[in-house]
Order: structure tokens, then sequence, then C-alpha cells
DNA sequence: GATGAATGAGTCTTCATTCAT
DNA sequence: AATGAATGAAGACTCATTCAT
């Protein structure tokens, strides 16, 4: 026996389908049956996997959520300081949104947009602890804004998202160079 | 004769339904005839004073993005200084974020979706030029970083529209406080 | 006061034009407002000159109907020989289908499609007696085949609308060499 | 396992119903739904086997002609009199179009109207070889007259469509001996 | 008489989902 | 487990016809 199974393997390429057809023409105007084809599946497959299309949205949306958040993490510690822990966590999520382009531009529609229901979202955000108790320990050190962890994402993680949709567009073009003024930009936002 | 036509009337009760719709349901999932129905017109009605669906969001979105345009830029004038300048524009957009609710976010979904097409993109844009001439002007002046546009405009505007997500979702709450913070954050993160 | 009063002017021009749209997209294919912009009034004015579409095709095929008989026997002298008057009246439809064309095909396709109803095809008919009076007497002096004149219709005149057809789509070209060897054929056929 | 499968019969059944609702309210005038209808599958189910409207009377059409094509030279051998084969294959097609009502009355509305597309025409055209070669060799042998086979086709041929559709509208009642004199006519008009 | 905005029934077509195999 | 043919409900769009002006 594989290690990953047959079964798997096709529940992968259903995720890996459901993503480049959203990323490219919205949920609603991807067809099961294109998701099917792409995936290499019949139709009918897609339903001994998942309920139905809203189940199979959530699911991938849950999915993608846990691997950036596994993404972001990768690497931190939490004993470092809290400029050093950002940083760490900043690049991370940077790095990700710019090579993993599908699975973030899909991450970024469905944030956007009313197509995930409300319980996946708020499974989809239970990953992010680490970077919120980093704030927090950041406000008691005098470093870090005390202001809402909402108001810190907002302006120092959330901005990434626009400049990959912008590179997405061709209307910008994302270098290393950039990635550190973007970092510096990030931080003095929330930096006290 | 009215100062507003019949015709006018109904175009923009079709328009204020589109965007009601288009919030609660995404694009796809809004028939025209819901459309119809709210803006109180028979779904044949639509098709005299647009082509078809996409053209339909595509004027919408238009029509939204030149009001919030000529909100963003209301008592501001040229001469100012360029911090003047910056918290003016910056507190309008975020009035208008903060109160067109509808408007704002309906400007949102279409600017993380690929619901709009690449033309009515474009168009509306391009009233978006005071604020980069501030830019311009601040960067010569060396008060704002020299980094691209789009990165000035990813950290300080563009973080507004999550904080309207979350206000909207209702993990959040946004007062007169929090805005006079997250202009600092705005601030902080492209001055120099 | 002009001799073809304004609302003849325009009744003429609705069935002109549906004659013309008729022939290049067929009946159901043709909405009303195109007959209208292309005759130049209002989609309501239709209304005041024609009950409904169905009665607009209707007494336009009368119309044409009479035209095309009138033609048909024009310089006809009921005295003649019945082989001068023969060819007299086949060379006058020949003339008739390959010179008006627009008329020709548009009775063409009606003639083969259930776009007219029985009562006006009845009425469209009753012109044609002539050329039926003159096979009587050819059948009468031994000179035609004592067969049904639907024989002789159809064996006669009804190849010229196949003509016209292949000439109309390009596929054969009539000159006035095929315009008598097609007359030796058709009285070929029906004389003894 | 069936010799013809389910699906071909449901094809079939398509087939069938397009041409009896074609026939009595023409193309434009026979939904869809009602195709499905008659032929007792579900409207979608239509597209599981032609991709459109248009695509379904265009195969319809070829399959059509196709069937006509072959029953008009049944028993046809090419080493036969010009004559003898003449009358043969005359036969057989005035046979087809008085026996097989259904699908000579189709062929005759598509042959007139603009509802099917032209490489469909052509598509149907090119099984009537051996008529034209028959004809050819007539000429080549001073039997038959050396005009366009467009000509001979319109005197000998075209008319029974004539006469069928007559019969159709209970105008005319053909009987064998009609039948042996409309052969007779035929061959008049395209015999030296 | 003339207009053309408005209607809404009707059409083609798509697509999520089921189920016999 | 897997298939894919079949379904039928739903949606975008058209168009004959009406009616206020």
């Amino acid at each position: 026996m594989n290690r990953v199974s047959k079964s798997q393997k096709k529940k992968e390429a259903l995720v890996k389908a459901t993503i480049s057809l959203v990323n490219n023409n919205g949920f609603h105007a991807t067809p099961m049956s294109k998701i099917a084809k792409m995936a290499e599946v019949s139709a009918g497959t897609i339903y001994l996997y998942f309920e139905n299309k809203q189940d199979l949205v959530n699911q991938v949306y849950i999915e993608v959520k846990a691997a950036f958040s596994k993404f972001a993490f990768k690497d931190y510690k939490e004993g470092v300081s809290v400029e050093e822990g950002f940083e760490n966590i900043w690049k991370n999520i940077a790095e990700f949104k710019l090579k993993e382009i599908e699975e973030a531009m899909f991450l970024s529609q469905c944030d956007n947009t009313p197509i995930i229901d409300e319980p996946s979202r708020k499974e989809g955000l239970k990953h992010l602890e680490p970077l919120l108790d980093l704030w927090e320990r950041g406000k008691e050190q005098g470093i870090i804004k005390p202001v809402s962890p909402y108001m810190l994402y907002a302006f120092s993680i959330y901005p990434i998202a626009f400049l990959m949709n912008m590179q997405q567009r061709e209307l910008y073009k994302i270098t290393p160079t950039n990635v550190n003024e973007a970092y510096e930009m990030a931080w003095n936002s929330i930096k006290i």
C-alpha cells in the first residue's frame, strides 16, 4: 500500500482543481463538472468526498487556511524577541503569498466574498493564535501599539494581499528589495 | 417635468439593488430577477438600461468607484501640505468606507474577485490621480517613503477595507478613537 | 395632399422590411422591433397597421402574391393560342422570380413553411385563374397533357423557384440562354 | 447488451420529435422543451446529444438527407441504361417523398428556409453524385439535354416536392397512375 | 396618429445532484 | 469505490404587445 492512498490523491486533485478554477472564474462560475474534469475524476465522484458544492469550498478553504498558517509559523520559536518573531512570521506570510499564489489568491477571494459560510471562516481563523500572542507580548513590552489585533492585522498583514493582487494583474512587480521595504512599512505601522 | 426623470430613477434603483444583492450573495448568486424585483421593475426592464448582467456590474462598479473617488477628494485643496492633504484624503476614504458601507463592500468584493472586466477596472482607477500626485510631492519633499504608489496604497488605504469587513461581520467595532489610531498607523507606514 | 399618403408609405416600408428580414432570418427569427427599425417607425406603430405579427405576414404574403400574379399576366390576352399564352405567362413568371428576387424568395419561403395561415394561402391562390383556364383550353385542344393542374404547375412553374434559390445561394448563374432552355423544358413536360 | 443502445434510442427519439414538430410549426416555433417532451426525455438531456438547437437541426438535416439519398439509390446499378437508371432513381425518390412524408417535408422546409447553416447544406448534398454521373452519361449519349444539372434537377426532381406539399395540404391526392404520369413529365422535360 | 418605455411570458441553456450500473 | 447519463430546477435574455404621453 502506498503511503498516500488513491482516495487521498483524488481528494487532493479535487482540492487543487477547485482552487485553480475558483481563482479564475469565481465560485459560482465554476461548475462541478469542470472541477471533476480537471481533477480527472467523474462528476459523481466528487460526492463521495464532499457533501455538496458548498461543503467542497468550505473544506478547501479550511485546508488552504491551515496550510497558510502552518507556513506562516514555520521556523517560528515562541521564545524569540517580539520584533524578530514578527519579522519571521511576516516574511513567511509574504513568502507564502508571493510563492503559493494559487492558494493565496483563493484565500483572498474567499475572505472578501460571501462564498464561505461563517462556521468555516471561524474554523479557518483558529490557527493564528501564535501571532496574536506575539502581539500581546509586544503590547505588554510597550513595543507594539496598544490597539486591536484586527487593526494590527489590517495594517501589517492584509496589505500583502493587495500587492499580490496587483502583481497577479501584472500592474506591479515584487522584488526582494520591495519585500524588505514592505516589511519596514508593516513594522512601522504597528510598532510604537 | 421632474428634475430626475423616471428613467433615471429606475436606473438608480437597479444600481442600488445590484449593490445590495451582490454584497449579500455575490455576483453569480444574485439572479437578474431578484435585482428586478428589488428595484420594483420587470425583469425585462433591466435590459433597457444595461446590455447584460456583465454590463450591469461593470457600470455599477464604475459608478460606485466614481462616487468613492469624489468623496475621497471632497474639501481637498491641492496647495495644502503633504501631511495635511493625506490626512484629509485618508479620513474621507475612511468615512466613506465606514458610512457608505454598501458601496464600500461592493467595491471590496469587486476588487478581489474576477467579476469586473479589465477595461472597467481601468476606468475605475482613473480618478485617483490627486492622491498619486500628493504622494509624488511627498517623495520629492522627503516626507513620503520613496516606494511604489502600489505599496503606499497597500499599507495606508487598503487596510481600511479590512476593518470595514470585520466590522460588517460584527467581529470588530470601529469608534472615532479607532479611526484616529488607524490614521496614525497609516501615516506611520508611509512617512519617512 | 400627396397621391400616396404618409400612412401608405409607412405601411409599404413595413411590408418591404418584413420581406427583407424574413428572407434573411426566417419569420420567427425576425423580431417586430427589427422590422420597425428597418421601416424607420416605432415598434408600436406596426400595430396601427396590423393586428399582430401573424396578421402582418399574412397581409404581406397576400400583397406579394397579388403583385406576383399581376406580373404573371401582364401583356396576356385571353384570345391568344395556348402555346403562345403559356410562353407569355411562363416568361413573365420567370422574369419576376429572377428580377424581383426579394419578393420571390419570400413567396418561396412562405409556400414551403407553416408560417402563413390557410385562409391567407387560399386568398393568395385566387389570382391564378387565367393560367388554369389556359391549361383547360389546352387540354380540350389536345395540346396539354390531361393531368391535374397541380401536376402541370409542379413541372412547369415550380422549378423556376429552385433555380432562383440556387442562384441566390450563388451555386448557379441564370443567363438569358438558360431561361430559354428552361422554358423548353417546362413546355416539354406539359405538352402532349 | 441490446443491438441498439439506450443512448442511440434516445437520440433517435429526439431526431424523430424534431422532424415532426418542425414540420408542423417551423424551426423557431418549436421549443426545445416540446422536443424533449415528445421524445420523452428531460430538456437537459438534449444537450447530452446535441450542442444546441442549431446543431440539433443541422444534424437532423444531415441524417435525413443521408437516409433520403440512400433510399434514392436503392436497387440502382451503375451499368444500366440511362433511361432505366433514371426511372429507377426517380421512382425511388417519389416513393420516399410520398411514403416518408415526415422526412420529406422536413427536407423541403430546410431547403427553402435559412434554418440550416451552409456547411450542413454542403454536407447534405454530397450523396447525390450517382445521379449527376448518370445525367453526365446521358448527355454524352445524346439522350439528356445538355444543360446544367441544376436545371435537370429543377424540372425532374424538385416538382415531386410540390406534389407532396399539395397532398399534405389535402389539395391533391397522388395515386399510382399520377406517379406514372408525373414520371413521364419528368422524363419529357430532361430527355432530348 | 405616433412613440418607445415597460412588461412578463416564454425560450434556450447550464449545472448541482442523483442513481443505476 | 467509481462512473457518467439523466434529471429538472433555475437563470439570462428576448420579444410580441400594450399604453401613457
